[in-house]
DNA sequence: ACTTCTCGGATATTAGATATCCAGGATACG
DNA sequence: CGTATCCTGGATATCTAATATCCGAGAAGT
């Protein structure tokens, strides 16, 4: 049970992108460049973001990413579904119809129980991550923190320290 | 994200042992064959199930596996942890220290917001978990299968068909 | 003592995540 | 219209974790 990093870089990048002046695009050397990331790697997911309608890539001199949607209309969970994908994490093998005390096919009408509870928290799971947006992780975000990303993403250069605030 | 197929094996199997006469004890080989699993790996899981107090083994000649609890004090939860570990499914990289908008160290006295959201889906699907036990699993299983693997660990062996109830 | 049975470590095998590269196509600009 | 820029998609390599098996060591019953 792990979840892939590209969740991670993925929530940062759609952040980061909410923050980019509306309309503007940024390129993808540039949100790598930003958290320090493969660029050919992040390349992967920001195409998945993209076919998941949440980003519109622009090719073309002065192309690059920006979102399709408010950020307020983009949940986490859309992010992570875009990313990793919509499948459940626990895949019922049906055992029980296997084996010494094999159930016949005729009496597995109702879904294993064991299979119902694995769902009913991966539910629970989805629903916590739907309750947020990616307006609220800015929200959440430091407001110095949140300058200099904008300022960064407007391609003024912080003077080398950038830390005497 | 996947779980790992060893829940679901661990699953069944405590359920089982929980419909074991009290004091019993159920061989692996047992437990293996009732599911139709590979009995080697299986022994993998079960070990890891009675380190985390879960099950005892006893070696020797009329030995096996029992419950060292009842099952209405197992949940899901003890079980998941067991076989899965209680790592974390999401692992922050920090990223946000990194790259051309790097964080100083010092302004990182809160955590990640990204990191904090998806501890709280976490949690919420461990909840949900923890608030169906063994117990429960075994009032939702159908009372003929129930009763055919009570007879199966009494060691009666059901005539070929089995499906003529 | 001997048999039975589990435990733990060592060791393949396989699948998925991570990472990179390049040909192809679309767009802006001169 | 030609060129430089930038994303797309496929092919590929690497690495880690899950899956699976085997065997010696040790514990408990007879």
């Amino acid at each position: 049970m792990k979840l892939s990093q590209g969740v991670e870089w993925g929530l940062h990048c759609a952040s980061l992108l909410a923050l980019a002046p509306a309309g503007a695009t940024v390129r993808r050397e540039q949100l790598a460049g930003h958290y320090a990331l493969p660029e050919a790697y992040l390349a992967k997911h920001l195409q998945a973001m993209a076919r998941a309608g949440l980003l519109r890539a622009t090719p073309g001199p002065k192309g690059g990413y920006r979102l399709c949607r408010p950020p307020e209309s983009i949940t986490v969970l859309d992010v992570v579904e875009a990313v990793e994908g919509r499948a459940r994490p626990f895949l019922c093998q049906e055992i029980r119809q296997r084996g010494a005390a094999a159930i016949p096919p005729e009496e597995c009408t109702v879904p294993c129980a064991i299979n119902t509870v694995m769902d009913d928290a991966d539910d629970a799971w989805r629903a916590s991550l739907r309750g947020v947006t990616i307006a609220d992780l800015l929200t959440r975000m430091r407001p110095e923190v949140r300058k200099r990303n904008e300022a960064l993403l407007r391609g003024e250069r912080p003077a080398n320290g950038s830390a005497h605030e």
